[in-house]
DNA sequence: ACATTAAACTTGTATATACAAGTAATTATG
DNA sequence: CATAATTACTTGTATATACAAGTTTAATGT
């Protein structure tokens, strides 16, 4: 995995642009995008580059396209992958959501077995594990376990993940997006253990899913196991 | 929602077609698909034409694209948001797996309330309510629920769905495409109905994911609440 | 003041052309 | 026969241009 070129092709330098000026609020929900050609204008680029740029926001969910009336922003895209609470409009950040870690990254072989089939490439690198508890309320709801490959992600266990999007380090520290993934789910009782770390009775009906996470970079996944108490809010997901 | 135009641009046609193609296994997986200026010559169109049939064919997972050596087929990709049993490769069509229609569908009332929220359109259309169970190994293991706005869908209620996926019924009747979708997820302890169902004890813990899909009409949804037995298997997604 | 028509805007589709950059195949050389 | 160089292929990026089709705005007529 290398560092980004220096140079962006202009559709690309574009593209990361007006993504950056919608998630930044610059235009919001229902706004509508300069036209193409006022883009062409102020950006000195042809129709076709300017409309491969906007192809790609349209692919990614961040406008839609209108004939005869121009582009329009969308709700920003709820992430692909990412757990939240029924009802709550994000995987942290509200109020009543907060994060904490509760196994601080470190460098270890993978478990073996492991939930998903592993690559050699995978399976010679070993993996970074971490360990963390979402409370909603001050109430556990998500025991979260992740295995990141270590695969060109330096210094990744000395950074804080407290409050903050696993996923948004990746992208913004390591240009890795997700792209998607798989996943197993199960209903299960709670184990001594589990029932420890999300506060409910042993025995009790919990969630637990084994999710492989797609990214951009060809052959590196990430791998989370996740068990959740839903026994007051359902775990709310976009597919 | 009207039918196709009986003119499908250039791109579009050239898209389909080599769509149906990998569907129809013509091109299997890491084939290489003929080259872009091949395609030009076959079809008498030019390179930005069939680009953008390509990289619509990219974007859905179909075919990756690799410089210098040319368009390579994908393994086919797996329908987002049909689930399936952990280890199979397929939502039915397994010898393992069978569907029995448990109730026939019948245009109804929404429930009130309803999982998800609706709009106005939705309320006043009313809805197709059909149950159908799914066998693993003659054990029951998805007790599925769907609920599908009666709009623009002539005749639903006469098809025959034991075998055969709602969601090719939707494409290749309706036209109607699941482009991805919500889901609330639980566990829960089965109630009567469940365990009689799902032939659990009450009180075990099953699954019960409560799903919106978006398809490619706009305003369109389509409705389901579906109940699993993980003792034995997982539920197996694609997000 | 309102309705109708025309003009001006928007995105959609498509052709044409050129060069860059990556990979595979062919040819030349030792 | 092996290796290196060259050629020929591939996709990637980009400009230029034209017309179609949908929507909005401005002008005109009553």
């Amino acid at each position: 995995m290398t560092l980004p070129a220096p140079k962006l092709p202009h559709y690309r330098r574009l593209y990361e642009m007006l993504r950056k000026q919608i998630i930044d609020g610059v235009f919001t929900e229902d706004d509508l995008l300069p036209s193409e050609n006022e883009l062409c204008a102020i950006h000195g680029l042809t129709r076709p580059t300017v409309r491969h740029a906007l192809d790609a926001l349209v692919n990614e969910g961040f406008i839609g396209k209108h004939q005869g009336k121009g582009s329009i922003v969308q709700k920003l895209p709820k992430g692909i992958g990412i757990l939240s609470i029924a009802g709550t409009t994000s995987a942290l950040g509200g109020k009543n959501l907060r994060s904490e870690l509760l196994v601080k990254p470190y460098v270890k072989a993978w478990d073996d077995p492991f939930m998903f089939k592993l690559s050699e490439t995978e399976l010679n690198s070993g993996c970074i594990h971490m360990e963390r508890i979402r409370y909603y309320n001050d109430k556990p709801i998500f025991y979260d376990i992740n295995f990141i490959p270590n695969i060109n992600v330096p210094r990744f266990t000395s950074r804080s993940f407290e409050n903050n999007s696993l996923f948004d380090v990746l992208r913004n520290a390591y240009q890795v997006e997700i792209k998607g993934g798989e996943q197993k789910i199960r209903a299960i009782e709670a184990s001594a253990t589990i029932s420890q770390h999300l506060a409910v009775k042993s025995g009790h009906p919990v969630l637990h899913l084994e999710r492989k996470f797609d990214t951009n970079k060809p052959g590196f996944f990430i791998y989370s196991s996740i068990y959740c108490n839903t026994e007051e809010q359902a775990v709310y997901g976009i597919f």
